[in-house]
DNA sequence: TAGATTGTTAATCGATTAACAATC
DNA sequence: TAGATTGTTAATCGATTAACAATC
């Protein structure tokens, strides 16, 4: 069979989107500082990257830069925006209202960026029913239906290992389609769903290794 | 100057240093299982990698593996971890006692491996004096003296941005030479100290791109 | 126009993978 | 020994960087 025509398919690498995400939150902060236009070296040297690395993420998706001039802040913040498809709500489901939930639910710098989330699931009874800051929690018996009204896409695993794959199936089954997961195990997730585990034990280690080497 | 003799120095790719971590956890989990050998192909096969790249990472440290058999599972266990720096116990400071730093204090998987949260640090007039399952909270002010006494190398840093510039500076004036930072912003730090930030935004903004972009 | 900076091609660098002699 | 699997070299792949014509 043929392949889709396919004029945007040149492979995005993982970094690339990364950094955009990055760009991003400077231009933010640029446009805030009243600063109308930048350059590829400036927006590099602000992050150690290279200019032409700069150039060549962006050439990804477009061209949108003034030559002899640089990039209109606003202007490129708003189509990295919607590359990165920020420029829309995207309802959250926060599954696990423990401490980790609870800490991720008031970490300031999600909503900023179109992320809101609009349904805690939690099976403790004490917690059930109830609204924080107007966001209801409910049951993970009833997770398929408020994810179906709410058309959810996106769901933030903070539950216990040992339950994290069994509501993880339920979410699927009801059309979650990326998860990010901070429960230290391994998920199955069908092909079509986008899994980005958060895995703290790596990143201690990583620390570990360097202090360990230069120990000697 | 000459350099000094480069017999542990062609330079390790932060990639094989978290595949070691990650191969470490499955040699734990094969011991418990009672398995005594592993071929690079079996331990590659779990992680969708290629054998030759399970092979190259360790070979970056010496000769683990036995022509014909693989690699014993306790030995080869063993090796990792002490390459990670993993066969010993690594006091942390735990800096931020809100919700997310409750959150990681009782987040199971760092203690497994030799991290031990030592110390909290925490402003907050209602915490300072108490202690957390035996693990005192001191205020800021005197973190060094903990530091130096207890001899600690490694903070996780779970306080307010705003905060976490100030508190960092004090950290690393008292000796800290590796921070894991959950804070939403930038540090700057010394080039002797490691720097690990924890960067949810970016996170969920990679997982919106490819929703997006599946949007069309 | 002259100076600046883009978008893009070609060169470089580094990491992954294939292949295979060594050897248990 | 024959079969299996390592450690390592060479080939491949992909990402970063340098260079520069195009052009504002």
């Amino acid at each position: 069979m043929a392949h889709r025509p396919s004029h945007r398919l040149p492979k995005i690498p993982e970094m690339t989107i990364r950094r955009l995400s990055v760009y991003t939150r400077c231009l933010l902060q640029l446009e805030e500082d009243g600063i109308k236009t930048i350059s590829s070296q400036d927006l590099a040297d602000r992050f150690n990257l290279n200019s032409a690395q700069v150039r060549k993420d962006l050439a990804y998706f477009g061209e949108f830069g003034v030559r002899g001039i640089g990039y209109y802040v606003s202007g490129l913040k708003a189509e990295l925006q919607r590359i990165l498809g920020l420029d829309r709500e995207w309802p959250v489901a926060l599954v696990g209202f423990g401490n980790l939930g609870s800490a991720l639910f008031h970490y300031r710098g999600f909503g900023r960026q179109g992320f809101r989330i609009a349904v805690i699931v939690d099976d403790d009874a004490g917690k059930v029913g109830r609204d924080v800051d107007r966001v209801p929690i409910v049951a993970t018996r009833d997770v398929a239906g408020e994810i179906r009204t709410r058309e959810i896409q996106i769901a933030i695993l903070a539950v216990p290992a040992e339950s994290a794959q069994a509501v993880t199936d339920q979410l699927v089954a009801a059309g979650i389609k990326a998860l990010l997961n901070f429960a230290p195990t391994r998920l199955r997730v069908p092909k079509d769903v986008r899994l980005k585990n958060v895995d703290l034990s790596i990143e201690l280690e990583t620390l570990s290794f360097y202090l360990a080497k230069s120990l000697k």
